[in-house]
Order: structure tokens, then sequence, then C-alpha cells
DNA sequence: ATAATTTTGTACTGTTTGTTACAAAATCGA
DNA sequence: TCGATTTTGTAACAAACAGTACAAAATTAT
């Protein structure tokens, strides 16, 4: 393993992180590569050294806000909490709890709205986000059902499917309106809905 | 009023139509004046004299979307048939029926999640779309619950805003994923939550 | 006809864009 | 200490950007 050389300034997280932060409060587009510089703290020649464009700076953004993501919802769905106390935790984790989310909404669906068709990398992310949640979000109704918590005369997928449906409107909605009035509705209809 | 100079030689509803198609397509900063140009086929001493500036132009472009679209979605709501054929009917009218929309979603949700914390134009008409579309989800669920359709031992308003959301998440997860099955099971699990 | 007025197409403006070139700086193995 | 290797900061790049200037063209009113 080659070891020579100038040794990085900078670890590779928390330039990714600070991008990250970039990407998601002004979207890929509407920011530059100056706007990264300034916030990474990195000259051009770092940057680019280390990451290689823009995008490809982007899609590791992605990446790390899926995986950091996904790990803070399931360890809720995964609580030991009863079933439908963890899904109201879901639905009130990003807009009351998560001060860093609550206003420009999630970064992987504003990705996937401002480029999702022509972006292979976000498409691909954003299912793969979505498809992790739904199944955890089903296995957590079907613990729910067991227990007698959430209604056994539905079927667990569309339940999961409906809920999961909620859980993303909300994502949009709440950050669109700043409507708080409105954000409480939606949570107690969803979970009102589940029986 | 006055009437000389040289008439124009294009109709403003034409323009304005052309322009909104390549922001739905691109998204606001992706898509140049350029594009803009080639698109709606004016040049662009035509375009700057005739709406100012991309931006102004934009807004047209999402307030003709607006209007289009709440009109054809209150029509739908609108309807006499039993009040859960309409709502089905509203969610799959954009996944199923407009094949504009079904691969890149609902322009404003889009412009929301691109540029709603920036973009007070867009804040608004977002704010607006969404408001009567609650109002009359809300109206017509009452309308379900008065004549037993719909289970009259929940508030309206708070179905009327559950609906709301899964109706919004499933206009960003279907786009998202082109993944009709999940799609039809969105939509009938929304429909059973209604009881 | 001609003056007044508006639209149209084109050439142009100064900035900003993402990316590259490259020399100086900082490390390691010899 | 001396290459070898990698990172860093700066300068530069062509292309693309949103917007403007302006003269030619097309109309109406007189």
């Amino acid at each position: 393993m080659s070891k020579s050389g100038r040794p990085r300034e900078f670890k590779d997280t928390t330039v990714i992180d600070a991008a990250m932060e970039v990407f998601w409060s002004q979207g890929y587009e509407a920011c530059s590569t100056d706007d990264l510089c300034k916030e990474t703290g990195l000259g051009r020649g770092s940057l680019y050294n280390a990451f290689g464009s823009k995008h490809e700076l982007y899609e590791q953004a992605l990446i790390r806000y899926h995986q950091v993501g996904i790990e803070a919802q399931l360890d809720i769905l995964h609580n030991d909490a009863p079933v439908k106390e963890r899904l109201r935790e879901l639905l009130e984790w990003e807009i009351w709890k998560n001060s860093a989310a609550k206003d420009r909404g999630c970064l992987i669906i504003n990705a996937s709205a401002e480029r999702g068709k022509s972006d292979p990398a976000v498409e691909k992310i954003f299912k793969q986000h979505l498809a992790l949640l739904e199944q955890a979000i089903e296995d957590a109704i079907r613990e729910g059902q067991s227990a007698g918590e959430i209604s056994r005369e539905r079927e667990t997928s569309e339940l999961a499917a409906m809920f999961l449906s909620c859980y993303y409107g909300l994502r949009v909605i709440y950050p669109g309106t700043m409507n708080r009035a409105l954000a409480r509705r939606i949570i107690d209809g969803t979970l009102a809905a589940m029986l």
C-alpha cells in the first residue's frame, strides 16, 4: 500500500457533510463550485483532486444523507415502544425534531423532484431509500397487527403503502407551507387511519 | 386604448404553455433562456419584450399550470359519482391518465422542492394550490360522510388532511419510481383508510 | 405618404459556469 | 538529503449564462 505524498488537510466525511448542506439548501444546479469551495473550506485544486467533479461530490453527499437518514429512521421503527408510537415518532421526526430538515424538506425527495428524470444516480438512491423504508414500515405494521394495535382486517402491504405515502406527502407539504396545524392534522389523521 | 405598432406574431398562452413544458422537464435552474427561445419559437428580443425576464416567465408558467390543474382536479371532485369514486379518480388522475404528468410529477411540487425556500412566488403558488385542494377534498369528504360512504366517526378535517398527504406523497413516489404496483397499493390503501 | 409605435432578429455585453494546468509545498522511502 | 509522490492554491480556460442595444420590419393614425 503506497503511503508517500503530501497528506490531506481534511477529513472526507466533514467535507461531504459541508457539501451536503450546500446542495440541500440550494439544490444541485443553483449551487456553484465556488459555493462548494467556500462552504467546505477547500480550494478548487483539493476539491477536484479528491472528488473529481461537482456531480461526483453530489452523489457522495446524497449517499451520505441516505445512509445517515435511513439509520435514524430504522432506529425509530425498531424501538421497543408500542408500534403506533413508533409510527407517530417517525412522522414527527423530520417535522419537529430534526431542525436541519424541517424547513428544507428531505434532500432525497428534493433531489428526485429536481433531477430525478435526468440523473440515474438520483433515481437509484431515491428508489433504494424508499424501498428500505417501505420494508421497515411493513414489518412494524405487521408487528402492530399481531399485537392487536393495528387493524388485522386490512392488508399489511396496503397499510404500509398508505402510511409511506402519507409520510412522503407530509415531508413535502410541511416544508412547503410551514403550517403546523395542517401537519398536526396529517399526523393525527394518518395514525387514526391505522385504526 | 392604443392600437398602433407591429402586431405580435404569437399568442401569449401558447408561449407560456411551451415555456411550462421546458420548466417542467428541466427545472428552473437547469433550463437556459436559449432553451426557452428554442421551445417557444421566439427570439430573445420578443421573449424579453413580452415577458421581461426568465423568472417572470417562470411565474406565468407556474400560475398557468396552477389554474389549469386546479380546474381539472376540482372538476373531478365536483363529479356526480359517489364520493369515493371521485377520490379514486383524483388519485388516479395524474398517475394513469395525465400522460404529461406521470413521469415528471407535479410542476408545483417540483418547483417547491427546487426553489420553495428562496422564491416567494413559488411559495405563494404552492400554498394557494394546496389550500384550494384541501378545501375541496374536505367538502367532498363531508358529503361522503353525510351519504354514509365515509366514516362519520372521524373528523372531516383530519380525514381530508390525511387524504391530501397521501395524494401528495403519491405524486412524489410514483414519478420517482414509476412503480405501478406500489402506486396501486397506495391508492387502494388510501381509499380503504376512509372506511 | 409619413410619423408614431411596437415587435422582431441579431449581435453583443459582462459575468459566471465547471473544469484544467501547473508550480509550490509537504510528506515518505531510500 | 534526495527523488518520488501526493496535495494545495492560484491562475487560467473556453463555454454558457441572463440580459441589453438597436436597427430593420410591420403595423395604425393622420
